[in-house]
DNA sequence: TAACTATATTGACGTTTGTCAATGTAGTTG
DNA sequence: CAACTACATTGACAAACGTCAATATAGTTA
């Protein structure tokens, strides 16, 4: 008689434990990766950051294209990526386009993310 | 006289605006950066979620692999990244490598993220 | 209308990423 | 020791990404 005989029980759990709770659903993880990789670009923290930190919480793109060091295509094709993941809205005003953080937006990312 | 040369100081402000606050440094957002681009994938994400999901919170990769719906390697390579970008702990016990979360990792890249 | 300005789009290019098949490694079992 | 098992590593490949130069667009000014 081995000792697996003997804890025939330990063994079988040893893997392929069971599950204490729902883990989240593919499509849930799914959409979540698609917003993080939003944010998961050090340009891209630091255009929300700037943007944030403008008086009435607004900047456009010559506010921010000098302090991020890329070329003017570049933080445009940034912040629209911003804008498609729905942290910043986009209003033109003339010949310039203002940027703004959506009220809310990193923290409801930030709620999701500690309830993985 | 042009309606510019009576109103300077509006103008001069319609763009290029000081800041309220520092925003973030170019050091710390490359460094947010690389936590959230570990999570910022859908498979990663359900892997975290499913080693938090488990009895004990803790998982081996044969847990995972069939769940997932990817190989073996693949499975692997990702536990890798969340292991290096802090967010899983790697313990080996006989043939079995057993994966658990880093207890506050999420919290306090969520913490992070509204400070930006 | 013509010149100018701020921003967006396109196309190209090198780099990074996610995946798998094949193979290597450490530990177990007979 | 030899066969087996769970996992890690390597190498390859297509797809996605970040960047820029060049160009297009929309709005302003003279």
């Amino acid at each position: 008689m081995t000792l697996t005989d003997l804890l025939p029980a330990t063994d079988v759990t040893a893997c392929c434990e069971p599950l204490t709770r729902e883990s989240i659903s593919a499509e849930n993880a799914g959409a979540l990766a698609s917003t993080l990789k939003a944010l998961a670009d050090p340009t891209r923290l630091r255009l929300l950051s700037m943007v944030a930190a403008h008086v009435d919480g607004e900047a456009c793109v010559c506010d921010l294209t000098e302090p991020v060091g890329l070329s003017q295509p570049t933080v445009s094709h940034h912040l629209k990526i911003l804008v498609e993941a729905g942290f910043l809205t986009r209003s033109k005003r003339g010949l310039w386009a203002y940027y703004r953080l959506v009220p809310g937006a990193l923290d409801s990312v930030s709620r999701l993310l500690v309830t993985i």
